[in-house]
DNA sequence: ATGTATGCAAAACATTTGCACCTGG
DNA sequence: CCAGGTGCAAATGTTTTGCATACAT
């Protein structure tokens, strides 16, 4: 992700923006609360401020660059937009997230705003479980 | 719901506890706000301070008295729990909630969790669509 | 050049907590 | 009576906003 991209995008291809992506993009765990993300800049000697942080990632998310998740824990956390959607399973005790995508729970969401006579626009499935390494 | 299923749950039967669940069973739509709740409670000339809706919201929910939901839009939302565990989709225009149940879903959740090793302890499925009302 | 973006500090919210006073059992 | 609950106000944590300055094009 570069300048050009940016600009595809209609935002200007800012040192804090690219700073930004550049972080989310190389991610490990994908999925950051904008203190992460600006902690890590910090960290890394990168001058952007909190609010600008807010600022580029609420513009990142409007252009569909990045997707906002609210899990428990009062903060948003974010990643980078991928092709392929996906839901996620939180583990209650360490934190840890994992990916998963199901065809069939899909098709059965559309079924259901159907049924309901909605027009879906988005959907959020969280899975909340222990871990793995956390299960007794 | 009365005193003695509030001293069932280990919680003493006071007045400021009786009238939250009062105003949560008899809720139309079901789902309120801390908030909403204080306001409709100050409405009713009823003088419980903000941060008594609060604790007493918490402890119901710790309780199994009552279900928390972080829908979109900052803020939790609460519903007075009932038998049947069921899922919502949300009116991203005016807010209505609406409830459905699906036990495939349910079904594949747990497929999921067991498939990525997890133990499952807690779910959240939330559709975001327009309403009937609000479509076109 | 000039319209935007940024950093900082202050504001805005939602929620929690400390503490002196009140209340249910 | 007295452990626990409450109201109020102050503290917290997260996110937003106002504004003067700095930057991308």
């Amino acid at each position: 992700m570069k300048a050009a991209d940016l600009r595809k995008a209609g935002l200007k291809a800012t040192i804090p923006r690219l700073r930004i992506m550049e972080v989310l993009e190389q991610a490990s765990p994908r999925h950051m609360s904008a203190e992460d993300l600006y902690r890590a800049l910090s960290e890394a000697e990168e001058d952007v401020g909190l609010a600008t942080v807010y600022r580029v990632l609420t513009q990142f998310e409007s252009a569909g660059l990045v997707v906002r998740h609210n899990f428990e824990g009062g903060q948003s956390v974010f990643e980078m937009a991928c092709e392929q959607h996906h839901d996620h399973i939180v583990c209650v005790r360490c934190g840890k997230v994992d990916e998963f995508v199901d065809e069939t729970i899909e098709k059965i969401q559309l079924d259901i705003a159907e049924r309901q006579g909605y027009e879906l626009t988005d959907h959020s499935l969280i899975l909340y479980g222990l871990c793995p390494d956390c299960r007794g």
